[in-house]
DNA sequence: TTTGCTTATCCGCATAAGCGGATATTGTCA
DNA sequence: TGACAATATCCGCTTATGCGGATAAGCAAA
């Protein structure tokens, strides 16, 4: 009971639902996220080390990155819960905020730096 | 977004989720409800207003009693979320721990008192 | 090894949330 | 009305959680 109160506790953050919904369409750095927040790079962490711990997202180090995604293999009750939730969480303004921003970003990102715009040549 | 955390919030306390379970097979009154959690009367009636508030429960008041019950026409996203976590319930120790808790204190509840068993007439 | 970039953790602080006894409110019945 | 029962809210307190700057740790390339 306590484990799954843990569970959505994760989810009672509006920050976490943000990045949950980011990470739905595939793995992102955590430098893409900070960009497309607009938070401090602790504050992200934090955040993501949250929902990493609630098993909602996993880490995957690639060099200087760390690329997160939504967690694999989850508990039935997981599984479905994003769906729900993924259903949800893209009719809300927010989320398509943050989505738009996100694509936005990478187009014209640094391929080579992170977390800002690639520097302009023009 | 925020008021979609603010839905799991709710859902964040070990309390509250057997609140609910306890709530999946009908209305009780909340003193039934303080005998089975075995928790200060304030206690329980603060959790009960956070899930009313969130919009997990409603409350009928007759005479004396609050009668409590999952609320009637939820949100697609409640409402899922509730089928999810009803099967998620059952089969946690609490869950039916509670369950077995309420049935046997109905069984011998004083049904003109609330809170106490029935005074042993013997 | 030094330098620089990314991410994680630490720190002090502020706010939120839980607790349970005490009190207020609401309703019943005599 | 007064006494009582059930529930809601208030109170002071403690703990949990979030924040963001500062620092540490991990990694790559010079």
């Amino acid at each position: 009971m306590k484990t799954t109160a843990y569970l959505f506790k994760a989810l009672s953050e509006p920050v976490r639902l943000r990045i949950l919904a980011l990470l739905t369409d595939g793995e992102h750095c955590a430098c893409d996220l900070m960009a497309v927040l607009d938070l401090p790079q602790s504050t992200v962490s934090r955040h993501l080390a949250a929902l990493r711990h609630a098993g909602w997202v996993e880490g995957r180090r690639q060099g200087l990155w760390m690329y997160y995604r939504l967690t694999g293999d989850k508990s039935p009750l997981q599984q479905q819960t994003l769906t729900l939730l993924r259903r949800e969480l893209v009719i809300l303004p927010q989320g398509q905020q943050d989505h738009e921003a996100l694509t936005a970003f990478l187009a014209t990102k640094d391929k080579t730096g992170c977390g800002k715009a690639a520097p302009d040549h023009q």
